[in-house]
RNA sequence: GUGGGCGUAGUGUAGUGGCUUAGCACAAGAAUCUGUGGAGUUCUUAGGGGGAGUUCGAAUCUCCUCGCCCACCCCA
């Protein structure tokens, strides 16, 4: 006898019901701090044409080279199942004209992402991120915003010992003399890097400022730093970014050597960390900056633009290893009947109490008081309801302490109004 | 994409070619028991990821495949 077993695709993960609570409570999070800073919500569709991703996230980019899920529609249309956010909400910020409203257009999102790699600690192929895109403004009081934002979403959800990191990548002007004089340099000293870092060189070289390898290390300390090539622009940019950083007393970790995946972005780049010293790495739990050329590369106005998203399920998995479990709200009354004419009673009173919007648990499936009381007890109920034959024709009810074990008998109209009493009296203990 | 480890009931595990009808614990369900919970007793459900091979005999050895975990790459 064969059972056709299926198997949940690789990399997929089920958000089972005792992890929902982290979701629920990130999502309401966030969603009240987009609400103060007045960002509206968008939702994108989770698929898009694939060339808006190649185009612009970039056709040099991982993520686009080998992690999209690609496929083509009957009708013949080129589609991928969404990798990122921004390429996304940018599209929908052109498509709808939203460069004619007063700017800047704040928006924020919370949804799936799909990306094909090999999974690991804190990476699926399906994840969750919620982010936040500033379009049209250039001030750099945005840049520091968007990471205040994601500062305070993580304060707010107990987060301790988080680091800042942060650096300017310079912008189309002053970017390339760098990674020139960044390559002629490696160039120069090849055969003293690792084989990775020589890949790179070819690639991106701007990559190889974050190898961990220890040679590499040693020869990327003495390389020219991107500080020095800064336009006058992108220098005050960066200045005051920091400036806003120090004003609200964010604390920031400079890193020249941090530099970030994506083609788009320019100026500001930061990631965010939970520096744990016990537990594994998940890598950056946000990640982020300033993509002022990205707007104007999709077909819009040039528009600078600035923005940042972080992983939902790395929040979570750090949020688990910090407690031992959210506290979920148990019914804290059950209803145990005996018979037929207390179990049409309870039916009702059932009802009586949803509209009163107390939570009450039942289990008329079953007859015996004993097994009864045993799944009250063991769903943490504060107070047991008991109806039974005689309750029922008397037009009374019992209402049992599970604590103390003390019963009381009252008029079974009156219940309903002597549990909120004492309900109330608990939750203010 | 590269490399390493792993895969036994829902969960955690034992068993290293025959002593196994695959054992144990927890969980779940039922009975005891339509009238008072946390316990007991009894019973039940349910298992070697999938496929091929070696062998008289495979959970155990080999290969393939799928999946998980970890590291690299890269990223949230």
């Amino acid at each position: 006898m064969k059972k056709p077993k299926f198997q949940i695709p690789s990399g997929m993960h089920d958000i089972l019901p005792e992890s929902q609570s982290y979701f629920q409570k990130i999502y309401k999070v966030v969603k009240d701090i987009a609400g103060f800073y007045e960002f509206g919500k968008i939702d994108t569709p989770i698929v898009e044409q694939s060339q808006l991703f190649e185009k612009g996230t970039g056709l040099s980019t991982d993520i686009v080279k080998k992690q999209m899920y690609t496929f083509r529609t009957k009708g013949g249309d080129h589609l991928a199942l969404r990798p990122e956010f921004t390429p996304g909400v940018v599209r929908s910020y052109i498509e709808h004209g939203m460069f004619n409203l007063p700017q800047p257009i704040k928006l924020w999102y919370f949804g799936p992402l799909f990306r094909y790699e090999r999974s690991q600690a804190g990476r699926f192929r399906q994840f969750y991120q919620f982010g936040f895109e500033v379009l049209g403004e250039e001030s750099p009081s945005v840049d520091a915003q968007v990471i205040q934002i994601f500062y305070n979403i993580l304060k707010e959800l107990k987060f301790k010992n988080l680091i800042i990191e942060i650096n300017s990548i310079g912008d189309n002007q002053c970017r390339p003399y760098y990674k020139k004089s960044l390559s002629s340099y490696f160039r120069y000293r090849e055969g003293q890097l690792c084989l990775d870092c020589r890949r790179r060189l070819r690639e991106n070289p701007l990559r190889i400022l974050d190898c961990k390898e220890e040679k590499c290390q040693r020869i990327i300390s003495q390389a020219p730093q991107m500080i020095d090539y800064f336009c006058e622009g992108c220098k005050t940019h960066f200045k005051k970014v920091l400036e806003f950083l120090d004003e609200i007393e964010i604390p920031y970790h400079l890193n020249p050597l941090l530099v970030r995946g994506l083609d788009y972005y320019t100026k500001t780049v930061f990631e965010i960390f939970e520096d744990s010293n016990e537990g594994k790495n998940i890598g950056a739990i946000v990640g982020g900056g300033r993509y002022d050329a990205l707007v104007k590369l999709l077909g819009g106005k040039d528009t600078p633009a600035c923005g940042g998203a972080a992983g939902v399920e790395r929040i979570v998995s750090a949020m688990k290893s910090r407690t031992r479990s959210v506290s979920h709200s148990a019914p804290k009354v059950f209803l145990a009947q005996l018979g037929d004419l207390a179990k049409r009673k309870s039916l009702k009173l059932f009802e009586d109490f949803r509209k009163e919007k107390i939570q009450v648990a039942e289990s008329f499936g079953k007859d015996s008081l004993r097994t009864q009381l045993r799944k009250a007890d063991k769903t943490g109920s504060a107070y047991t309801l008991i109806i039974g034959q005689k309750e029922a024709l008397e037009g009374i009810i019992i209402i049992r302490d599970m604590k103390t074990g003390k019963q009381e008998i009252v008029k079974f109209e009156k219940v309903v109004r002597e549990i909120k009493k004492r309900l109330k009296k608990i939750s203010n203990l």
